[in-house]
DNA sequence: CTCGTGACGGGGG
DNA sequence: TCCCCCGCCACGA
C-alpha cells in the first residue's frame, strides 16, 4: 500500500484549524487524491497516536460517520463540541458555518470580501 | 488469486 | 429534503 497516500492525508488534517471541520472529499482532493473519500476513511481508522485531529473531518452530510464497530463516533462528536463545534437536533453540523475553508476554492459567485462567510466566529445572524 | 466489506459520495425517485 | 442504490477501490481474510 502507499503508506505515502496516508501521510498526505494526515498533512491535510493536520491543516484543518480547531473548531473547523472538513468532509472525507475535501482531505482527499487536497490530498492528491481526488474521488478517493474511502481512503481517507481507512487512513484515519488506521491511526494509532499520532497527533492527527481526526475528529475534524465529518462526511459530506456534516454528520460523524457512524462506525460499524467501536465507539469513537462518540468521542469524536464530543471532541469536536469542546472545540465550540455546534450540532442540531439531528446530530449535523452546520457545514456553511464550520466547514474548513481552504484558501480560495473557486468562487463561483464571488463570496463577500472581508470576512464574509464563516470565520472563527460562527455566530449568527449574518442573514444573506 | 477471489470475495466481502466499508470513518464515502453522487444521482435518482 | 430524505432515502435508497450503485460505483469506487484499498484492505484483509
Amino acid at each position: 500500500m502507499s503508506a505515502d497516500h496516508y501521510e498526505r492525508i494526515y498533512a491535510v488534517v493536520r491543516c484543518i484549524p480547531r473548531g473547523r471541520v472538513a468532509t472525507y472529499g475535501q482531505v482527499a482532493e487536497l490530498a492528491g487524491l481526488d474521488g478517493h473519500a474511502r481512503q481517507v476513511g481507512y487512513a484515519l481508522h488506521a491511526l494509532r497516536g499520532d497527533l492527527v485531529p481526526w475528529h475534524r473531518v465529518v462526511n459530506a452530510r456534516g454528520e460523524v460517520s457512524p462506525r460499524s464497530t467501536g465507539d469513537s463516533h462518540e468521542l469524536q462528536r464530543h471532541l469536536l463540541e469542546s472545540e465550540g463545534v455546534a450540532f442540531d437536533v439531528t446530530g449535523r453540523i452546520a457545514l456553511d458555518r464550520y466547514a474548513w475553508r481552504t484558501e480560495s476554492p473557486r468562487r463561483k459567485h464571488a463570496e463577500k470580501p472581508g470576512g464574509g462567510s464563516a470565520r472563527s466566529r460562527p455566530g449568527r445572524l449574518r442573514r444573506r
